[in-house]
DNA sequence: CCCGATGCCTTGTCTCACAAGGCATCAAGC
DNA sequence: GCTTGATGCCTTGTGAGACAAGGCATCGGG
């Protein structure tokens, strides 16, 4: 894990990054994101079925890097979703000499993916609501 | 505060919460909406500055009621704002016998918001990113 | 006086994100 | 064979914030 490389984010974010003060930005970032992670994990097990790895990858690198995941927080969470039937898990080597460890939606799954999906959209609009009344003021 | 009537959420809300078990569903909305508080907070204050008691009501009628805030939340929020420079608090009574505490922005509060109101508009649009995609395959 | 509404505060608990430590396998280089 | 880095999964202790609930106070009405 240590020596995971150290991959710069996309261009605009270092520029960002270097105005505000990078812990601090990193920070209010991460705390906005917060409740994202099991939408962003499902909708991209919804494609096709991945592997752990996989899924911290495409995280980091999908969605300007906003909706990255650490491993310290995916792991539990796919448990935590494979525990409640929305997600199932298998190894499987697929030629190769290695295993890995693939998850996929259930039915179940890709009905609570549904859901999440509406109550994120609806939370959306409702912020959007508080936001234009400021837009109105200005 | 135990004696805090019990009101209903808006129409819609009521039948979603019958149809997937209201317990469930109430903390699946929260915890999507973790993260969200200083935004929705901050942009209330935008407006004009408000007490304590005011923004709790407001946001919980506000947004669809997603952005409710309760107490044990919104004052140590309030605070943290306070000790960061972001708003100021006065005690006013404004022509009543009982005063209030009432909260407005900083300048530095509105630089804040505004650098917050961006991030998560990133954040919608990343979240996007991956949502669209699984609408590309459907 | 009692009760409910209004208003602010705090504490203990819960939940989840993160850093970091750990283990394992594989491949390349010395 | 050994070492190193990449790949892959897992877990634990810590931190931070949300929440329930308890608490205090004032005001007004019965």
């Amino acid at each position: 894990m240590r020596s995971m490389p150290n991959r710069s984010p996309s261009g605009g974010v270092d520029e960002r990054a270097a105005a505000t003060g990078a812990p601090a930005l990193d920070r209010l970032r991460r705390e906005l994101a917060r409740g994202t992670a099991e939408l962003a994990v499902l909708s991209v097990l919804s494609t096709r079925r991945r592997y752990g790895y996989e899924l911290l990858k495409l995280l980091r690198e999908t969605g300007g890097g906003l909706l990255e995941v650490k491993e310290g927080t995916l792991y539990p969470l796919l448990h935590r979703l494979e525990d409640a039937g929305h997600i199932t898990a298998s190894w499987e080597a697929e030629g190769r000499a290695r295993p890995r460890k693939y998850y996929s939606l259930t039915p179940d799954g890709r009905t609570h993916l549904a859901l999440l999906r509406g109550e994120w959209t609806a939370l959306v609009a409702g912020m959007r609501t508080l936001l234009d009344t400021l837009d109105g003021v200005d």
